[in-house]
DNA sequence: ACCTTAAAGCAAATATCTTGCTTCAAGTGT
DNA sequence: ACACTTGAAGCAAGATATTTGCTTTAAGGT
């Protein structure tokens, strides 16, 4: 998040985050992400560059808070009825996302405009949150279940590896195959 | 590796590409990373800041391919007489390295200027290379060992996701743990 | 030795970034 | 409601960085 926590709540501040936000979402979509500059997205938002450079010092760092704002869950983990089913479901969502083109791009750029890494700490958070619904839910029905942290070992490091180091050849198959490494036909 | 796979074998090209990554490497120790421009590197290297604009694009790409450089493991892994020891050691190594703010720093550097993933593709293929030695040696001691994929889903990639995504609290008893949870107590 | 050609140098044209100063408006106290 | 305080925005000039067309250099081949 950078600057933008310490912006004023209401008012012109919040005005023209949401602006510069929604512009830099307009052209990623319009010109692609190669296209975009500081001056560019100022025009679009009806700001002065520099008011883009005191904010937020520089294109990364401004990408970076887009990028966590798309990467936040807009739903619930699904219930299926199993802790498994739960894991295996999330896990193919989750993969299938940010595996794709745009949700590799987030990532990185999530990552990258992040100097003292808290943007890189709310994606894990995101994660961590959504694990533990599953979780709680399974202890709900007396499954018996691992710690959020093992299923952040386990299931979500391994993916976001693959992502960001060895993009090839990567299916749906493989987080079931972590999930079932996890929580598998052997009960553990 | 971008665009530096097609310079001519020796001779000047050679030369320039060694003398703009010694100059990345000397004024980063001098004046931090921050404070890299071009044409700060292009006058340290002896070279004019458009040559660098045409071989790498731009500094990320350029400070991508020197920490690539850096990451490249040295050494052998230590043969310490187990599977499990010799991975212990390795993993203890690898995140005391990669976890301290210069090896974040590479591993960052390493994915941002990074288009089409070779480079990130190469830090995983070092990891790959050095966890190979230390498997192949257990097959010799007739010590039975997991494949090199499950030891970077298990070991690699929670160390690079905490490094990544969670730096906070990272010892090298996480690193032990990991292994043990791997081919632990249980023989397996 | 002479060609060929990829890459480097140079310099002018653009574009981006920084910064000091001014103006605006949200929040605060009377 | 009114003026006051203050953090953020606007503006514009100057400093830096990036791109690009053209020229020159030198490696590798004949």
């Amino acid at each position: 998040m950078s600057r933008k926590t310490m912006v004023r709540p209401g008012g012109r501040s919040a005005r023209v985050q949401a602006s510069v936000h929604a512009a830099v979402r307009e052209l990623e979509a319009e010109a692609g992400r190669e296209a975009l500059t500081v001056p560019l997205v100022a025009a679009r938002a009806g700001v002065t560059p520099s008011t883009i450079y005191r904010r937020w010092g520089d294109l990364q760092e401004l990408l970076s808070d887009v990028a966590v704002e798309r990467l936040r869950p807009e739903t619930e983990p699904q219930d299926t009825g199993s802790l498994r089913s739960d894991l295996e479901a999330w896990a193919e969502q989750f993969l299938e996302e940010m595996s794709a083109p745009a949700g590799r791009a987030y990532i990185r750029d999530a990552l990258l405009g992040d100097p003292d890494g808290s943007n890189a700490g709310q994606c894990s958070a995101y994660a961590a949150e959504q694990i533990g619904v599953i979780l709680d839910r399974a202890a709900g029905r007396e499954e018996k279940a691992p710690g959020v942290d093992t299923v952040l070992d386990r299931v979500v490091a391994p993916m976001m590896y693959r992502i960001l180091f060895r993009p090839q050849g990567l299916d749906t198959a493989y987080a079931r195959r972590l999930v079932a490494g996890l929580v598998g036909p052997a009960g553990r």
